[in-house]
DNA sequence: CCATACCCTGCAACCGGTTGCATGTCAACA
DNA sequence: TGTTGACATGCAACCGGTTGCAGGGTATGG
């Protein structure tokens, strides 16, 4: 009738069976050293009476925990959960149990955050880091640390380079004759959001095209709609936006205004979160956001395996352009192109 | 030059203050039972050589970890990660972290991560179980487990109720002259899935409407797109799926099809997850996820306050039907309903 | 001035495992 | 038959906190 039924401990199962609590230990971390049948009738009794090794206790005694942490800016933006997703089941599969938190979106909750965790875990996955790159390299050296889409020398990172793909995007508006287009960018301090402008920014000046960049409050579809106005009187005649959210933000306020895509105005996306379920259905940036979780969590595997790893490694996924049914010519600027 | 600087531990920070270790730990647990002056003078060297109390040792000795688990059956299935998300946020402001773990849709699984998860936290969230009622009872005297969208009697449980929204949708269905409508159903084991159907059912035989129920392998988008075959031959106008992906896999395959929605067909999802961003947008079911999320938490953090508390509570949230787009009158039954 | 009580602090046992070292047993080999 | 070594197991210290209990110091009241 008590509440909780109490969970033996490696001493009950000791003397029930007979042998020292050193024994009872080593039948479940090294049975190798012990006869064959003691660990059998260790593991019998031990089976008999629900007895489960106390991780609290073990990690007390290893130093290790058998945990890593996982920080996300925000849980419910879809680009992430697929990561989170990969990362906790290669975790799993190497007995390794992942706490998640959500920093939403502030570098300064993601710093506590990382101090919190820092006791209960042998290991940290951050994810878009916001934190200043000083901090960063204070905090390597109290607790091993894998980047994803972050870019410090130093710390092992996985970056998802979407450059090449946006760039053929740009490539892709200039052949159907747009010249003048947008960059709706995203969170500015993000490595992310850098490495795309600067890659967008890159290919109109080689095609000798004009951009102009627009900034979004947040990447969400509120944010889209809430920058078309601005968007629209500005000139372009397409647009390629940090992420779908935004993408799609604009598609509707586009949409409301009777204004269809592509005839009226080309757009392109990225990340391929929600492009599939957009009507119509959006060309974007694929990456390999499964791949990055995974990766990581190799990444951060290999470092609690190794004391003084190399740890400045660094890999770097590519991106593909799937080309989809928003770019189209563009829609009044074509008589004042006489090149093609 | 060492890879990690060490971190100090109780011992040190007494020697350094010239106190017990003792007063170290009451310093940080019960300041109170100390003067003023030596709770500042501990605190100060604490800070100075960067201390952090051990949390396995502490665990280890108090029996509290700070940590819960949550489990879900798809971490990347859009329903789940807002309730990941305040489930979690939740926890943080009591000081609890939270593992997420993905059970990938199977019973077996879950056990086995409740499992390793026991020693680990002082608490399971468990969201739409598949496990067998029975095992759900036999684990509950071991360790704390609050349900989500499951409905075991004596388990402390959060219930997401869409009947209501689901008959109004079904009233709807009826008003604009649909006779025969079809219910995709979801993941069969699951309570979600029963409750739906049965409210469907339940106003179809009111109405005295016909009710085809199809079912489908995933909750996913393929899957709906799998079943128009099977859906449109069965002769129903309209149809009301178990969640949002599966009635955009629907949308996506008819408009392959140049079948346009709601002219041709009229569609109805649940969960209001991508439906906002679909083209025409869905007519789908509101349901308050991250309330739920939230409740959860609480209700763990309630459990694990009293030794024995009431263990039958039973929350249950109301949903909202969202009314878009996506219904409209039958195609070609008209001229075989002649009583309106 | 002594007794009483309270406040602060230290001592030491304890939480439940892990692990280096010592001991004992037995077989193989010279 | 004595020596050697491999193998199996036990002993006891240790990981880093927490906490019941005891004792010393000081203030208060008689």
């Amino acid at each position: 009738m008590s509440s909780k039924s109490r969970v033996p401990t490696i001493s009950e199962i000791a003397e029930r069976a007979g042998v020292a609590r050193s024994s009872v230990s080593r039948a479940f971390t090294r049975p190798e050293l012990l006869s064959a049948t003691t660990v059998l009738r260790i593991k019998r009794v031990a089976e008999e009476l629900g007895y489960v090794p106390n991780s609290s206790a073990r990690a007390l005694s290893t130093g290790k925990t058998g945990n890593i942490a996982f920080l996300v800016p925000d849980v419910a933006n879809p680009y992430f959960p697929p990561m989170i997703r990969s990362a906790q089941l290669a975790a799993e599969n190497l007995d390794y149990c992942v706490f998640l938190a959500d920093f939403e979106e502030s570098g300064l909750k993601e710093e506590k955050l990382i101090e919190r965790f820092a006791g209960k875990v042998e290991g940290v996955i951050l994810i878009s880091s916001r934190m200043p790159e000083d901090r960063l390299q204070g905090l390597v050296e109290k607790i091993p640390i894998v980047l994803v889409n972050r870019d410090v020398p130093g710390i092992p990172r996985v970056l998802i380079d979407a450059g090449s793909s946006l760039k053929q995007a740009v490539r892709l508006l200039a052949h159907q004759g747009h010249q003048e287009i947008a960059y709706l960018s995203g969170p500015s301090v993000t490595w992310t959001n850098k490495q795309r402008q600067a890659a967008i920014s890159e290919m109109t000046n080689e095609l000798g095209l004009q951009l102009v960049v627009i900034p979004t409050e947040k990447p969400s579809l509120e944010s889209g709609q809430a920058v078309v106005d601005q968007m629209m009187s500005s000139g372009v005649t397409g647009a390629i936006a940090f992420n779908d959210l935004i993408a799609h933000g604009i598609m509707t306020e586009l949409s409301s205004r009777a204004l269809g895509v592509p005839e009226s105005f080309s757009i392109v996306g990225c990340d391929n979160s929600i492009s599939p379920f957009t009507n119509p259905p959006l060309t974007s940036v694929s990456n390999e956001t499964t791949e990055a979780g995974k990766i990581a969590c190799e990444m951060i595997m290999g470092l609690l395996g190794e004391t003084d790893s190399k740890n400045d490694q660094i890999t770097v996924l590519k991106t593909l352009l799937i080309e989809r049914e928003t770019i189209g010519p563009p829609r009044k600027k074509i008589i004042s192109s006489p090149d093609f």
